[in-house]
RNA sequence: GGUGGCGUGGCCGAGAGGCGAGGCAGCGGCCUGCAAAGCCGUAUACACGGGUUCGAAUCCCGUCGCCACCUCCA
């Protein structure tokens, strides 16, 4: 297969050509989400950038697996959920669901699997029994039934972030607890009083619970194999969390992702987004304030691995952009009418296209996915459309140029045209009402314009737009889109 | 102290030795009854100082500034 896609791999910090582990299919685990708290921007990021290099190597005719966790146990949760009022596990399901709900909301495909943490408590005492006896792991020296990955025996540690483990600084006052460096970290945590006995399970170190970075560990291999393609998160995840993975599968034996591929952060109005400082940006927001289409457009507009500052003004010039796609797809296929191309369909990795993609737009995708330098390529597939489109010559030019242009956003994952961004059956009800009551005003107001009343005419499509309906004349006829009421 | 990244026109944002990506905004024109949409045209851009080269935003050296990570985080 002639397929050559190129990553930045976070662990050589070059761009490396991806090779399957095993011919013709890709393997990919992504770090999903700790369900304490409702899904914010940089989720939506991560999931995005995610689904459109999962989207590129379906198109590039590979086979994918997608797994992407659900850590439903972990401090967080646990103490959220008293604060909230509710048992751990139903505090975990709820936020799980309104991350689901998002994800939808974009149009991020489903992973293949979605694995939670806790269905996977054997794998993981199996995997943390083996680095004990490895020696790379211990039970805590205290007597609990704390266990902790013991870095100093790993002399590989800090290969991801390229970090010697002695120049590391210590977060001030450190406690050692059970450890014999502070540079270890837990694998398993021993059961408090203070917690509910429902989230804690039998092991050979006595009742306890994973720690956060055994489950990626022990899920990425149960589903992917001990050696696989690629593993994805966000940036704030390369240390410690990711760090610490590497550092427990290669010790426990597994030779684990090849690749290494991390989404950049956002900032929220030049400001880093974190929980410490409270500004997070939450998708329930988001979506209050802008179309789902709209913020996937923003987000995977830039590339994957630069800073994104999130702000109205930002959504809003993006939105505009987006505008102009939608606009020619729009005219375009209402000129086009029954001649209008199928859909591009995700579901059957696209291999039932009429077009293939440009090929400057597979270059620039399999370049480290070149997101910006696609959609310029988009764009320009647009402006060609748009002279044919005005030209009004060329129909089966400008119905493969739509295909194309579709195509490309599709993979993208902002398809206008795509049925995912319409509402819902009540929705659809709502807007052919309003069709034809728009009409109805249309028809009115072409009369007025016939018998030269431009007065008339002017104030109907004045009352149009006092109800937020902006009315556009056209070559044969009127089209109309929703504005600001 | 250690590690990684960044500095491009009014704004956003690609590119990585030689035709000024693209988008948004602006300006001039075409189209339109007027608009809108669209089309055509429109820019002394690459933090600073040296160097290499026929040629540097791109490579090298130095300087300045900004940001992130070093056990909360997508």
């Amino acid at each position: 297969m002639g397929v050559t896609i190129s990553l930045y791999n976070t662990a050589s910090r070059t761009t490396e050509e991806l090779r399957p582990v095993h011919d013709g299919q890709v393997g990919i685990y992504v770090c999903g989400a700790t369900v304490q708290g409702e899904p914010h921007i940089g989720h939506l990021r991560s999931a995005s950038v995610f689904d459109t290099l999962r989207r590129w190597l379906l198109y590039s005719g590979l086979r994918v697996t997608m797994v992407r966790n659900v850590t439903d146990i972990d401090d967080k949760i646990l103490s959220k959920s008293i604060e909230e009022g509710r048992e751990w596990f139903a505090h975990a399901y709820k936020y799980e669901r309104a991350f689901t709900a998002a994800y939808d909301a974009l149009d991020v495909l489903p992973p293949s699997s979605e694995p939670r943490a806790t269905g996977h408590i054997t794998e993981m005492i199996e995997l943390i029994s083996r680095l004990i006896e490895a020696g790379h792991a211990y039970p805590a020296l205290d007597g609990s039934a704390d266990v902790y990955f013991d870095a100093a025996s790993w002399s590989d540690y800090g290969a991801l972030t390229n970090q010697k483990l002695e120049d590391m600084e210590l977060s001030e006052g450190a406690e050692l607890r059970g450890k014999k460096d502070a540079r270890d970290f837990a694998l398993w945590k021993a059961h408090k009083d203070s917690e509910p006995i429902t989230a804690s399970w039998p092991s050979p170190w006595g009742r306890g619970r994973p720690g956060w970075h055994i489950e990626c560990s022990a899920m990425s291999t149960k589903y992917l194999g001990s050696n696989f393609d690629i593993h994805g998160g966000g940036l704030d995840l390369r240390f410690p969390h990711h760090e610490n993975e590497l550092a427990q599968s290669r010790a426990a034996g597994d030779r684990f992702a090849n690749i290494w591929m991390h989404s950049g952060l956002l900032n929220v109005g030049g400001d880093k987004m974190s929980k410490s400082l409270g500004n997070s940006v939450f998708a329930s927001d988001l979506f209050a304030a802008f179309s789902p289409l709209a913020v996937r457009y923003f987000l995977t507009g830039a590339g994957y691995r630069s800073i994104l500052d999130f702000s109205s003004e930002a959504m809003e010039r993006s939105a505009a952009s987006l505008e102009r796609l939608q606009n020619f797809l729009a005219r375009a296929r209402q000129a086009l009418g029954a001649d209008a191309p199928a859909l591009p369909d995700v579901s059957d990795s696209y291999a039932g296209r009429s077009v293939d993609v440009p090929a400057e737009f597979a270059a620039a995708l399999d370049d480290d996915l070149g997101v910006p330098r696609a959609l310029s390529v988009v764009f320009a597939s647009v402006s060609e459309g748009a002279k044919l489109l005005d030209s009004g010559s060329h129909r089966a030019g400008l119905a493969r140029i739509v295909a194309e242009v579709e195509l490309m956003l599709d993979i993208l994952g902002v398809n206008p045209s795509s049925a995912v961004w319409a509402g819902s059956a009540a929705d659809a009800k709502a807007e052919s009402a309003l069709d034809s009551l728009v009409a109805t005003i249309a028809e009115r107001r072409a009369r007025a314009k016939a018998e030269k009343d431009f007065a008339t005419a002017d104030a109907l499509r004045d009352e149009l737009a006092a109800a937020g309906v902006i009315i556009e004349d056209t070559a044969d006829g009127y089209r109309y889109h929703l504005g600001e009421g």
